[in-house]
DNA sequence: GCGACAG
DNA sequence: ATCTTGTCGC
């Protein structure tokens, strides 16, 4: 039979069809409305794996307010586990509980930065390149790690970059996004194109190496958040 | 055949 | 990602 359009539960070789299928898809344009807010997202695990955490945080985006990226919403959503972590399927074991979290959020963002990678990716779909599709909007990738393509070294001057390229083509940009310490690998998810991309997470850069929106919904799915807000 | 490999 | 304490440095 033909393969699905979208599922979850694919063995790895029906995933990776259906990823070549879907980065066909993809708009490398800029394709957003007037930025009021901006989400971040990011997935953490516990009981040693069994329950993925999803979390979301909407930062309000008032370059002149003093309201300016402040905290408008948050939301957490848990669910248990259905895929194992395999390199270049991320988003067929995150996006379940990521779009879990979405449903329970009362307002939609204009452009959302998820942890992870955005078209830098094997086959162009990287978690955040995937999330974006699904909920047709703006989104980023800012990944920790590379997972694939080329690159030279970085200045180590806190906006100093470098392009990350796989053959001839640009994939995303390695940037230093605090004075020496570790590059973050930037690239487009959809609906952007990799220079909006770039400038979005550099307004965003706060005091730490991760934007704003990201380093909080990393705090919020990360299991160090419990001891700060106890469980409920 | 031998590495590399987001979170 | 997660398991985990103290410790070096601005």
């Amino acid at each position: 039979m033909a393969t699905p359009l979208h599922a979850w539960n694919l063995a790895p070789k029906q995933a990776i069809a259906l990823q070549s299928q879907l980065a066909k898809r993809l708009e490398l344009t800029d394709r957003i409305d007037p930025v009021r807010h901006i989400a971040g997202v990011d997935i953490g695990f516990e009981d040693q794996g069994a329950n993925t955490r999803a979390a979301v945080v909407v930062l309000r985006w008032a370059p002149n307010a003093a309201s300016h990226l402040a905290v408008v919403e948050k939301v957490v959503h848990r669910e248990a586990t259905r895929m194992p972590y395999v390199p270049g399927l991320l988003s067929f074991r995150e996006l379940p509980a990521a779009l879990g979290a979405f449903e329970k959020l009362a307002m939609t963002p204009e452009l959302v930065m998820v942890d992870g990678q955005g078209i830098a990716h094997p086959r162009h779909l990287g978690v955040a390149a995937h999330l974006g599709l699904w909920l047709d909007l703006p989104t980023i990738g800012i990944a920790k790690s590379r997972l694939t393509g080329s690159h030279t070294e970085v200045g180590e001057a806190r906006g100093d970059w470098v392009p990350l390229t796989a053959g001839d083509a640009v994939i995303g940009v390695v940037l230093r996004s605090r004075a020496k310490v570790k590059p973050v690998f930037v690239s487009p998810g959809h609906r952007l194109c990799l220079d909006t991309s770039l400038s979005w997470v550099m307004s965003c850069l706060g005091a730490t190496k991760l934007p704003e929106p990201t380093r909080l919904a990393d705090r919020l799915a990360s299991r160090r958040d419990e001891k700060r807000t106890p469980a409920r």
